[in-house]
This record gives C-alpha cells, structure tokens and sequence, in this order.
RNA sequence: CGCGGGAUGGAGCAGCCAGGUAGCUCGUCAGGCUCAUAACCUGAAGGUCGUAGGUUCAAAUCCUACUCCCGCAACCA
C-alpha cells in the first residue's frame, strides 16, 4: 500500500495558488502510482484548531465552529473543482481525531515523556503571544505592531523533545533518502546541531485559548495546534481506531513508509523535528518513518513572494475558471522543479498551454484522427512491413515511456511531462516526412497510407495513458476521440505496442485543448 | 565567520550530487508543408555557464575566497 498525505491547510483565510499547487501535486502522484498498479491511499484535510481560527472567529463575532465549517468548505469545493481526489478527509475538529490525540497525550505522559514546567518571558497582549529576540526591532525594543508588552510567567506542559535529537541526528545521517530534495536533509540537520536541548511545549492555558483539543489528564489545558495537527497522519489512517470508525486499517496502510507532501515553510522545524520525534516517541521503528517530500513555493513575478500586502496573490479559483482546471493543472506541474521555487508568470502558463498541449499534442490528435477519417473511414489498421521511419518512432515512445517513468518516480513530474512532449514532436516530424496526405493520392500506397496513420493513432493512445495522472480530463477526452474508454483504466504493464485493436474504428476529431487566445486574458 | 537556495545566449529554465566538445522552451531571422486548433516541419543567428584563484589530460560540474539576489533562523499556523 502507498500511503500519501498532504500538509493539512490552515483554515483561517482562503486557499492559494500554493495550497493548489500542493494538493495537485499529490493528487498527480496517487494517481501516478496507481497507473503504475500500487494500491493508493490519499489523505489530504484541513487544520482547525489554534488562535488564529479563535482570533478570525471572533473579529467576525460567530463560533470558531461556523467558521471553520465555512473555510473548510471553501477548501474541499476548489478540490473538487481542481480534479483533486483524495480517499480520506482529515480535519482536526473530527472526533476520532480529538480521541487519537487524547490517548497519544496520555500514553506519552504514562511514559514519562511530558512534564509540566513555568516559562517566563515577554508576552504580547494583542497578539497573544510570546515573543522572542528576534521580535526586536533594531533598538533592541518591541515595535508598537505588538501593542503592549508584559513580562509574564506561564505553567505548560512541554514534550521531550531533546529525549529524541540524538537518534533523529543519527537517523537521518543512516538514510540520506528520506527527505527529498537532499539538500533539505543537510539544512535539517544543520538546524538540529544548533538547536539540541530543547523541549516543546506543547499546551496552551485556556485563559489564552480555548479552542483547541483540550488536555485529558489536566483541563486547564488545550493542544498547542502543531502538535494537533500533527496526529492527522496517524488519526485518519485509523492508529488505535475502533473497529466501527470507518477509518482505514492502521497496519495496511502503515506498513511502510508512507510519503508525506509538504511545504519547503513547514520541513524545519514541524515535520522534519517534532513529528519524527513524536513518532520515535510514540514507539514507531525507524523502517516506518515517513519518507518527507519537500516542495518549493510559488513566488510572483521577479521572485518576489507572494503576499496579501503587495497584492500579488493568485487566487487558484480564479485562474480555473479563467484558464480552466487543464491549463492550470498543467502549468502547476510543468513550470517548477520539485524541491525548488518557480516565478507565477500567466503568460507561461498560456504559452505553455498552447505550445505543447493545444499545437503539439492537442494538434498532433487532431491531424492524425482527420486523416484517419478522410483517407480509411476512421479504420486503423497497423499495416506493415516496417520502415527505419516507424522502428525510430516506436523507440522514441520506448525512450520518452522509459523517461517518463523514471522522472515521475523520482516525483519530477516536470521532467515526466518533457518526456512525454519529446515523444509528441517527434511524431509530428515523422508526419511531415511521411506525409499520409500525399500518401492517400495514390492507391497502391494503401498499406503504408494505413501504417503511418496507425503509429500516429498509437502514439496518441499511449500519450494519453501517460498524461493521465496530469490531466485525468483531458486523457479521457482523447481516449473517447480514439473509441478507447478502457485506455483510462490501463495500468502501465498493460503499456505496450498495439493498445489500439486492427480494425478499431476511432469517433470524430474535436480539439481537446482549444488555444487559449491572448485577448481573452488581461 | 548563523543556515539554505540562486547567479547559464533577449526572457524563463535544465544540466552540477556520480568532471569529458553547453541543452530545452519562448522570442528573432530564413526556408518548407497544407492532413490539422492561423496549427506542423527544417535550418540559422545568439552564451568566455556571477568574479578571482586552485585541483585535473579535461571544470558550468570538484575545492577556496569574494560579489549580488532570495528565503529561513525551533514554544506565531
């Protein structure tokens, strides 16, 4: 079983192009793996507790309740309408969830592993929190954005997590693989060496926050939110459930390690310290740890970062409807590299649109199922004998097919879809060599005629198996224009030569990816 | 000496971990084709791979120093 999650989102304002792009991302790859016939379990889900939530629900004056019902809808209604289609929904409010965090809590103090402990420092009262010395502006004060300062102390409750550093340390320096990209692996660990011999608190006094999982050895106390949110990976894959939960069986699901999409913001310190911490403390073994693959963030033009105050956001609703859902998908896969940061350009996403999916493939489909139906009545037969023409072509799809699925193992889906791309331009070169048109005028080339049509119809056929984890839409499209449903249900050991049947009769051509033209835009 | 990333033809990027004549897309220029979504194909121009050293038969790729840009810096989600 292949268990993926995603960072559970933060339902305190509306979903992003990064949100989208995470989600799309994992979505590519549970459907990747299930082509590739792994049994798939896709979590995703929404974070709910903390201050922020309480904070937002009160400046709109309803219950933290409504609130993150509103927002959590706001964020499953753009799954939906972005083809992301996950196998469970985790939201942290979900009573199993709060049960999973009560027993890890008490289990974990029976073990010794919480205690009780009072922290002093200097504590905002607008912004409810404490602050650090980095808060300081360079006077060495706290700035007015933090209004009043008080020194306060605090009692808390608080993990050991220094208990734990030590084997994290050596744990990952034994499996350089586990976080992906590897220079993220040196910056955690780097970050671990600098900061060894700290402990995490963990709750949060009620006179300050009531919203959240409340303690269930000591009801002064609510869950500091990270350590909440955290057990969704765990609680929604049914660890310690009953039977009648409805939640999924523990052992099938965590049998190894299970892959965790996250954002390059959330790796240092929250999954790749605290959560592999917890787990070690929890009594997971090192072989279930889970592997982290660790995203970069979409920047505005210029590398700037995206935020509400320079008002360069890009609302990933929007660009849907503008775009569509396929051009979207597309662009959020083709234009980064995972592991790093991409630039958010609309003119790319339009370029790439209309160069590779509209003119290269969407066009390559196009001539080829015209043809098909001008000069054989929509008949494909592979014909035959061979030339040095069509064996160069069936290598290119081995070739772009080997390619691909490397690429898309190592979760380059960029790469993958330039492998695909490769495959498809190459096609379109074989056609203006063969030239079927010129082909069709003499009869005695009937046979050859049928051949060149049969390997363009082929190519078209295995494209869109591969391009379906990407655009599950659009491959169904050209898998009804070939007459072909089942291509969608093809698994990749059924990948071979030959999907389409001699004698198959393929529908009428309809442009898949209609050009998206420039003054639509603006 | 806080940590990490980036600097590659006009633009955006890949290549760097496992050194071996610099690659992709867009753009530009010149041809070709007409089956097709004004799509397709061929060819050309354009880069001393941030700077300075070093290792090597050979460096965009390894090492050292430096410059500029970006992000982060464990009880804020």
């Amino acid at each position: 079983m292949f268990y993926l999650t995603t960072a559970i989102d933060y339902t305190n304002s509306a979903p992003h192009v990064g949100h989208a792009y995470e989600k799309i991302l994992a979505d590519v790859i549970a459907r990747y793996r299930r082509l590739r016939g792994d049994e798939v379990y896709f979590l995703t889900g929404v974070d709910q507790h903390g201050q922020k939530v309480q904070q937002a629900a009160e400046k709109e004056a309803i219950s933290p309740e409504k609130f993150v019902e509103r927002t959590t809808g706001r964020f499953s209604a753009l799954w939906e309408k972005l083809g992301v289609t996950y196998d469970g929904w985790a939201q942290t409010t979900d009573p199993r969830h709060k049960a999973c965090v009560g027993s890890i809590l008490t289990a974990l103090k029976e073990q010794g592993q919480l205690y009780k402990k009072s922290h002093s420092g200097s504590y905002s009262i607008r912004q409810e929190q404490f602050l650090q010395d980095r808060d300081r502006d360079e006077s060495g004060n706290f700035g007015p954005e933090w209004g009043e300062v008080v020194e306060i102390a605090e009692e808390n409750w608080y993990f050991k997590l220094s208990d734990h550093t030590d084997w994290l340390k050596d744990f990952l320096e034994a499996n350089p693989d586990l976080i992906i990209p590897a220079f993220r692996r040196s910056e955690l660990l780097n970050a671990l060496e600098k900061n060894s011999g700290i402990d995490l608190c963990i709750s949060r006094p009620k006179e300050r926050l009531q919203w959240g999982i409340e303690f269930p050895f000591d009801g002064n106390y609510v869950t500091y939110v990270w350590f909440d949110a955290l057990i969704n990976y765990i609680s929604f894959a049914g660890y310690q459930a009953a039977g009648d939960s409805g939640l999924p069986d523990f052992a099938t699901l965590w049998s190894g390690r299970p892959v965790h999409v996250i954002g390059k913001d959330i790796l240092i310190p929250a999954h790749g310290i605290y959560w592999l911490c917890m787990l070690h403390a929890i009594g997971f073994p090192d072989a279930q740890m889970p592997r982290l693959l660790v995203h970069g963030f979409w920047n505005g033009l210029g590398g700037t970062k995206m935020s509400k105050s320079t008002g360069n956001v890009v609302d990933p609703d929007e660009l849907a409807d503008k775009f569509g859902v396929e051009a979207l998908r597309y662009y959020l896969m083709r234009d980064i590299v995972t592991g790093k940061d991409s630039d958010f350009d609309t003119h790319r996403l339009i370029m790439l649109f209309n160069t590779e999916l509209a003119n290269e493939l969407g066009n390559l489909c196009n001539r080829a199922l015209n043809m098909s139906q001008r000069f054989t009545g929509g008949v494909l037969q592979p014909g035959g004998p061979l030339t040095a023409d069509d064996t160069a072509l069936q290598a290119s799809l081995a070739d772009s097919t080997t390619a691909y699925l490397t690429a898309m193992d190592a979760f380059d889906i960029s790469k993958g879809l330039e492998a695909i791309s490769r495959h498809v331009v190459h096609c379109n070169g074989y056609a203006e060599r063969m030239k079927p048109w010129e082909l069709n005028k003499n009869p005695d080339n009937k046979d050859r005629l049928a051949t060149v049509l049969y390997h363009l119809a082929e190519s078209v056929a295995h494209a869109s198996v591969l391009l379906s984890p990407i655009l599950p839409n659009a491959a169904a499209k050209l898998a009804g224009q070939l007459n072909l449903p089942s291509l969608t249900n093809k698994k990749l050991d059924g990948l071979h030569w030959g999907l389409l049947p001699d004698g198959h009769v393929i529908d009428k051509p309809q442009p898949v990816f209609p050009r998206i033209v420039i003054e639509e835009i603006v």
